[in-house]
DNA sequence: CGTTTCAACTTGTCTGATATGTGACTTCTG
DNA sequence: CAGAAGTCACATATCAGACAAGTTGAAACG
């Protein structure tokens, strides 16, 4: 006989539980204001800090965000929270980071190639103008923005979300590589020469051309990226 | 002259951004616990409820995790909390998400041909052996086994964890689908003969071979998901 | 030595007081 | 009358003290 962990429910979670059907059901949508805290302490019949606790919660989970003075509002859907927790991730995590990005944009690519609409081509193409005019030192940046694009284009916003929130993890540990970047004219150019044929594939909705353009372009980063991981930790050791 | 906009930053947002570069440094890692409530108000010199918001935060962000009567542990790498604000996904939604579903499973099953262990393999048909003897009832749990030591095989923790996050949205507008498999005996049986052949190819090691298995199973799945979903819809209307 | 009891420490909850930010209404002033 | 300034109600933010409840380990006990 098996015996199940009996963990006596916090009164906050159980607030936060109402909370979230409440939202769930579409009682309270987004921008949505939710009762002050006093007026829930009365119907749910619970001390402010229960209430205050839940709400708390839910501010760090993303699903609320509070205002002093004003009250408490329903947020939009946040996907940049999703890996937010990972802090500085380790060189194995982060090539397991990688690998994740590498799967993501290979199929991303392909879905662009076929989904992509007027507008996404332009909007591609203006961050590529960009990026050739502007300064190296912003590079990452609008490196980051193509990519985004292409998301964009896939039409699936998961995916897209999900791209979002690995870029901005990695950015973290990627500042290193692109000021080593942005030191090297010449990985500029190839950088920018495998997004203009990345961009040309999907332009001619070749889906399977972008998909191996995407993944030449992800194995030179990936390379130059462990160089420049390599430099770094060879630096540490020596201090 | 310009002003800077003075933004009165909150006492618990500096108390969190304090926690959490702590954790970023390294100063307290994965499972460690963090000093109590007292000792940080004592150190930090603020109140509890400062120091208790900056943690229940920290909690909703899924950083830290509370044990009364224990104390706050720094928690390890927890993305099941990444699709927990996906609320109760549309068709349109699950749509999106089974396709980054398949994106996702047919690029695990290539790596797990290559990475498979020995327990791993071990651990794989150990599921499948469940799903062939136990009731129709528990199809659904055991078939996400499955795919889950499939994942585990993979080598990669991120993809795997992804893997559970998006399972784990999906199952709640899974379960007529399994419903509607355990009602049908032949889809029971294909779905265990696409199993079977997605394991073999594992166990040969036949990265393609095993792709294009998942793909077809995915298919299958996805098929019969769809009619599931209309006769819901079609149920739906005429209430 | 094994068991029970208990004290110390932890987070969880309640409560009241005070600080601070916001917005709407009123009042003053030209 | 119109705009600026003051006022007030109400919101969250913070503090502090008390007690509840869970965990742990050591002391006391058989």
């Amino acid at each position: 006989m098996e015996f199940k962990r009996i963990s006596s429910q916090k009164i906050s979670e159980k607030v936060e539980e109402q909370i979230v059907k409440l939202i769930k059901e579409g009682s309270y949508k987004e921008g949505d204001k939710l009762p002050s805290v006093r007026e829930l302490c009365d119907s749910l019949d619970v001390g402010r800090s229960a209430v205050r606790d839940a709400l708390t919660t839910l501010k760090g989970r993303g699903l609320v965000e509070t205002r002093q003075g004003e009250g408490t509002f329903v947020t939009g859907f946040n996907p940049k929270r999703y890996f937010q927790h990972m802090l500085m991730p380790h060189q194995k995590e982060l090539e397991s980071l990688f690998q994740v990005r590498e799967i993501l944009e290979t199929s991303i690519v392909k879905l662009a190639a076929v989904n992509r609409k007027e507008q996404d081509l332009i909007a591609m193409r203006k961050t590529l103008n960009h990026m050739s005019e502007c300064q190296y030192d912003d590079s990452g940046y609008h490196d980051c923005q193509f990519h985004m694009a292409i998301a964009k284009a896939s039409g699936n916003s998961i995916l897209q979300e999900l791209l979002e929130s690995i870029s901005s993890t990695m950015a973290k540990s990627m500042a290193d590589f692109h000021s080593l970047i942005a030191s090297k004219p010449e990985l500029i150019h190839d950088i920018h020469h495998q997004h203009e044929l990345i961009m040309d594939m999907i332009v001619c909705e070749d889906a399977s051309g972008a998909n191996e353009a995407m993944l030449l372009h992800l194995s030179y980063v990936k390379k130059h990226m462990r160089k420049g991981f390599s430099i770094r930790s060879e630096f540490i050791e020596t201090i």
